[in-house]
DNA sequence: CCTATAAATTATCAGTAATTAATTTTTATC
DNA sequence: GATAAAAATTAATTACTGATAATTTATAGG
C-alpha cells in the first residue's frame, strides 16, 4: 500500500480511528439522539477507551458537529448541483426522488436532520441545518421562478415555504417511518419496490403541489 | 366552590399539583426530549421540589408514559370517531385537515409523537404509538375500502401504508417545521393564514394520492 | 533501528440525574 | 378543632457522564 498516487492518500492509524469514531457516533446519535448517546457507547463501538476520543475531538459537542457536517454537506452539494442544472419542470418534480436516492444511500441523515432541527435553537447543529435550508431554498426559488411553473398562490413566499416544508417532511419522514410501516404492512421501506412506490407517490404529490 | 354537581368535581390540591406536573412535563419532554429533560426542570416548572414528583408518579418513565397517554388518546378518539362516520370520499380527503385542527389545539403532540416513534423500540412510548397507528390504520382501511375510491395500486397494503405514512408526515411534520419556515419566510406556521395554506396543500395532495 | 510524537490506556475527578429516606407541613375529613 | 393521610421539603445516596491527568504503548518518519 504505497503512497504513490495523490488520489489514494494512505490514512494514518489515528485518522482511521477518527473515522471509526465518527461512524460510531453517527450511528448512535441518529438512533439515540445527542443526549441519549454517551461517549462511552461511542468509544466502545469504535473499539477504544472513552478518553481516547479526546485525541481526535475536543469534546462531545465537537464530535457531534463533525458528524453533522460530514452527513449534511454531501447532500447539500448534490442538491445544489442538481438545482444549478435545473432547466425544466421535470427537474423540480424529480427533486424529491433525487433526495430519496441520496437518503437511501445514507438513511441516518434523516434522523440527524430531524434532531438538529428540533434541538436547542442556539446550538450549532440547529444553525447548521437552518443555514443549509436557507441556501437551498434561495437557490431553488431563484431557478424555479425562471420556469414559469409556479402557480399564482405559490409566488407568495409563505405558500412556497410551506410547499418546500411539505417536500422535506415527505422525503425525510419516509426514512423515519419504518416502525410505523411495520404496524400496517410487511417489509422494509428501503426495499426497491417500496422505494419505487414512494417515488411514484412523490411524483404525483409534487405535481399536485407545483401545478395549480 | 362546593362539590354540589357531579359534573364539576373539585380536585384536591394534590390532584391539581399532578396536573401541573403533567403540563410541565409535556412541555419539557416535547421541546427537550425524554433524555434531555430532567426531573428538576419539571419540578421547578411545576413549582415543587423534585422528590415531590414521586408522590404522584413512580418515576420519570411513569410520568413520561402518563404524558403520552394524555396527549395521544384524545386525538386517537377524535380521529377514530371521524373515521367511524366517514361515508364519502370527502371525509377522507378532509382527514388531514381534521388532524391539523387537532394538532393546532395541541401542537406538542407532534413532537411527542415523533420522539416516541423514534425512541427505543421496547419502550412503552414506542409501543403505545405503534398500537395507536395500527388501530387507526385498520379502522381507516376498513371504511375506506367501502367507498371504492382506492386506486388499483392502493389496494396493496404496502402502497396504502406508504400513503398513510405520507399523510402523517405531512400533518405532524408541519407543526415541527417552524424553524425551517423561518429560514424561508416571515411569520408563524400556526397563524390562520398559514393553516389555511397548509389545508389547501393537504387537500390537493390528498386527492392526488387517493385518485389514480 | 531510533526517537519524537501520536494515540492509546488507566486512574481519577467534579458535577449531575434519578431516586430513596427522613422530617415537616398541609390538607381533607369528621 | 383534632387527626390521619397526603403532600411537601430537606437531606442523602448511588450511579452515571463528560472531562482531565498521568502513564504506557504504538506509530510514523528519518
Amino acid at each position: 500500500m504505497p503512497n504513490s498516487t495523490p488520489t489514494t492518500v494512505k490514512k494514518t492509524k489515528g485518522q482511521q480511528t477518527a473515522i471509526r469514531i465518527m461512524d460510531a457516533a453517527e450511528d448512535l446519535f441518529s438512533s439515540h439522539g445527542y443526549e441519549g448517546t454517551t461517549l462511552r457507547q461511542i468509544a466502545s463501538k469504535a473499539q477504544i477507551q472513552e478518553p481516547g476520543l479526546y485525541n481526535h475531538f475536543s469534546g462531545k459537542r465537537a464530535l457531534y458537529e463533525a458528524v453533522l457536517h460530514r452527513a449534511l454537506n454531501p447532500m447539500a452539494e448534490a442538491l445544489g448541483a442538481h438545482l444549478g442544472q435545473a432547466s425544466g419542470l421535470r427537474d423540480y418534480t424529480d427533486l424529491p426522488s433525487i433526495m430519496t436516492d441520496l437518503l437511501l444511500d445514507h438513511p441516518q441523515i434523516s434522523a440527524l436532520f430531524q434532531q438538529a432541527m428540533q434541538g436547542e435553537s442556539d446550538s450549532l447543529g440547529n444553525q447548521l441545518v437552518r443555514n443549509w435550508l436557507e441556501r437551498l431554498f434561495k437557490d431553488g426559488v431563484m431557478s424555479l421562478s425562471g420556469t414559469g411553473s409556479l402557480g399564482e398562490g405559490e409566488q407568495d413566499p409563505s405558500a412556497l415555504a410551506i410547499s418546500v416544508i411539505a417536500m422535506f417532511n415527505l422525503t425525510t419522514g419516509y426514512f423515519l417511518s419504518q416502525r410505523a410501516f411495520e404496524t400496517m404492512a410487511e417489509g422494509d421501506l428501503q426495499s426497491p419496490e417500496n422505494i419505487a412506490r414512494q417515488k411514484r407517490l412523490l411524483h404525483r404529490v409534487m405535481r399536485a403541489m407545483l401545478i395549480s
